[in-house]
Order: C-alpha cells, then sequence, then structure tokens
DNA sequence: CTGTCCATGTAAGGCGTTACATGATTGT
DNA sequence: ACAATCATGTAACGCCTTACATGGACAG
C-alpha cells in the first residue's frame, strides 16, 4: 500500500504529526499521490498498530493531544524494502478518455469544447508544477542539487512532461476537428 | 460514475451481455479504463434498477440465463447528458513517482534497476497499443475513418503519446545518473 | 480427461471520499 | 466579531479487487 510507504517516507526524515503530514503531502507528492486527512490519521493508526511507527503523544490541557509520529527500525526496515521493489504495473484510469473514445455520439463542437476544456486544466496544471520546479532552482541556486532534492524534481520533471504530450495531442486533434478532417496519423508521425 | 456511462455508451450501439460487455471493455478502453467481471455484473444490475437499462432473459435450459441488456431512452438520454458535460479533474495517482521521490534513500544502481524495468513496462505498453492502432489502420485502408473509429482511435494516440514521453523522461533521467549528475532541467530545456 | 470457454453471480475486504464533530488560538 | 489555522478523530458510503461458486459445451 503506497499511502503506507510515503508516510513512512516522510517520517524517514523527521518525526511528524498528522497535521504536518498533511500539509507535507500537499506541498510535495500531491500531484502523484494525492491523501486526505481523515485517510493519513487512520494510516498512522494503522502503522502504529503493524510497530512501524511509534506515537509520542503530548498532552496539552483543554486542547486535543498532540501526537507525534517516529518511524521504528521496523519501519525503516520496511521502507527501503518497498522502495527498491519494482511494483506491479497499476491500472491507470482516465476518464476523460471514455469521452473521447464515444466522441462520435456527439458533435464536433461538444468534442471541441471538452478539448478546450481540458486544456485550460492542463494549463494550469502545468502552471503549478513549474512554479514548484522554479521554487526548487532557486532554493539550489548554482550549486549542483543535492541527491534529495535531485530526485524530488524528477518528479516534476515527469509531470511536466506527461501535461506537455496531453496538452500536444489536443492540439493536434483540435487541428483536425477545426478542419473536419477525421484522418488518424501514421504510428511513424506518433513516434515524432 | 465513468464505467455506468462506458456501458452505457456500449449498449447505445448494441444490446450486449454481462459477459459480452467484459470483453468489448478488454478490446476497447480497458488501457484507460479497466473493468473486471463482478463489477460489470454490479453495475449493470444497478443501471437495471435505474431503468437505464432493460433486461431481455433468456432461459436455456439446466444451463445459467441468458441476461442481454438495452439502453433505455432513459439511459441514452443519460448517457448524452454525461459525455458532453466536462468533468472535474480527477486524482492522479502514481506509485512508481513515490519511489523515484523517496530516490535519495536508495543508491543510484537501485534507482536505475527501478527505471529499467519501468521502461520495459511502457515498452511492452507502448507495443499494444501500436499494435491496437496498426490494426484500427487496416480496418479502415486508404479511405477516411468513420467519424466513429477516428474518436476511438485518438485514444490509442493519447496512450501512445503519454507512453512515449514517460520514455523520454526516463532516458533523460538514467543518462544523468550514469554519469552521476545530479543537475535539474531548466524549464526551457523541459518545453523542448 | 483435462483445460478452456461460456455465463452468471456472491462475499469479503481494502482503499478512498465526504461529511460531521470538537475546541483553542491567531489574524483581520 | 469572524474567519482561518491548529489538531484530532469518527461514521458512512462508494468503488474496486480477489476469491469463491456453479455447471454445460467443446477442443486437444
Amino acid at each position: 500500500m503506497s499511502l503506507k510507504h510515503a508516510i513512512l517516507g516522510f517520517l524517514s526524515y523527521q518525526a511528524l504529526s498528522g497535521y504536518d503530514l498533511k500539509k507535507v503531502f500537499d506541498r510535495s507528492v500531491r500531484f502523484f499521490w494525492p491523501a486526505n486527512q481523515s485517510q493519513i490519521y487512520r494510516t498512522l493508526a494503522d502503522l502504529h498498530s503493524e510497530g512501524l511507527v511509534n506515537q509520542e503523544v503530548i498532552s496539552r490541557e483543554e486542547r486535543l493531544d498532540l501526537k507525534i509520529y517516529q518511524i521504528t527500525a521496523a519501519g525503516q526496515a520496511e521502507f527501503q524494502r518497498w522502495i527498491t521493489t519494482p511494483l506491479v504495473p497499476q491500472d491507470y484510469r482516465e476518464a476523460f478518455l471514455i469521452q473521447v473514445y464515444f466522441g462520435a455520439k456527439m458533435t464536433d463542437g461538444e468534442a471541441l469544447a471538452l478539448l478546450q476544456n481540458m486544456s485550460q486544466e492542463l494549463e494550469a496544471a502545468l502552471g503549478q508544477l513549474s512554479e514548484m520546479y522554479r521554487f526548487y532552482q532557486e532554493k539550489i541556486g548554482a550549486a549542483a542539487a543535492s541527491r534529495d532534492l535531485f530526485y524530488n524534481m524528477l518528479t516534476l520533471e515527469y509531470g511536466i512532461a506527461s501535461n506537455q504530450a496531453a496538452l500536444q495531442w489536443i492540439r493536434s486533434v483540435q487541428a483536425r476537428l477545426a478542419g473536419g478532417d477525421y484522418s488518424p496519423r501514421t504510428l511513424a508521425d506518433l513516434a515524432g
């Protein structure tokens, strides 16, 4: 289960509360592994009962206890095992492509409107990813990135590359539909 | 719920049994919306109780009844509404990127092994998609594609484009890691 | 005579979402 | 005064997966 291991990954750098973890997720891996609050708390409870994390409870009169989670040796071992184990390819789901698949059931105008909407979403996402990338670049300045930052940035590069590929696909579809041209590409075109 | 609408989409072409639908899914939208057998049967039951499909039961002595599902007028209307309605962007999950994000916790050699494995998966997927694409191309021959086939093929183009983008990203990471070079790209590089 | 295809489903469990609940502190 | 932030959780529901169950027809 990936959420468990992502949490262990963050705790391998420092002990954190559930609340802090939620913020860390939202600022780092959100775009390829979003996690909501309830889920994080439940997963922390699971990790605790499995002995992969320790819980330090800090009582604060009148307020809810603060719970700080530390990774255990067993947790470290499990994390190491997981990150170096090749994953079986997961299912990919993209509901938008179902709409495209059945595109012949709408007018080309309706299809163009869906594509237009999708391209706006993709551009917004690209903007966010680029901004995060620039933020990292400023942090490292002229020097070479640390290994930590380097690997972090690779995930942003992946996100940027795949969103750009999707946008290029949309442009190519828009061009064909605008001209009433229902010709598919050749595989050579697609390879270029 | 997308599975419901994908089923309605197929039934809008012809009446099918659950068994047939499973085969149709596996031969068409599997790579962006996989569906397993139990799920299809349960969803058909739901669609039936919602009046979006009719059930024609064909008794066959000694064997299980054959149930053929036909889309109703209400089903057609619901399908039309859905395919032309822009979707709110869904969450994207890619566990492999969690491993990459925490890449600094392994050796570069371990990271390269994961990348190598991933690139093999991607190439296998690309091979399948290209084969499906060629199959469509042969079906249409020299003539222009029908609107139906054109839109079907667009989803394959999308899959091919995004897998190729992922492969290029892997190549670029491999080149850097092989040279012990932890430098990120510039955004201009990424845009090219 | 063994396995695969045809054809239907149920049961249990996992992961994720949304909504609900509490209550102090800090900022505008 | 009001909203946002801090900080924890529970409850209910939905979708998907895996495993189980049944049993005839047909091919090698």
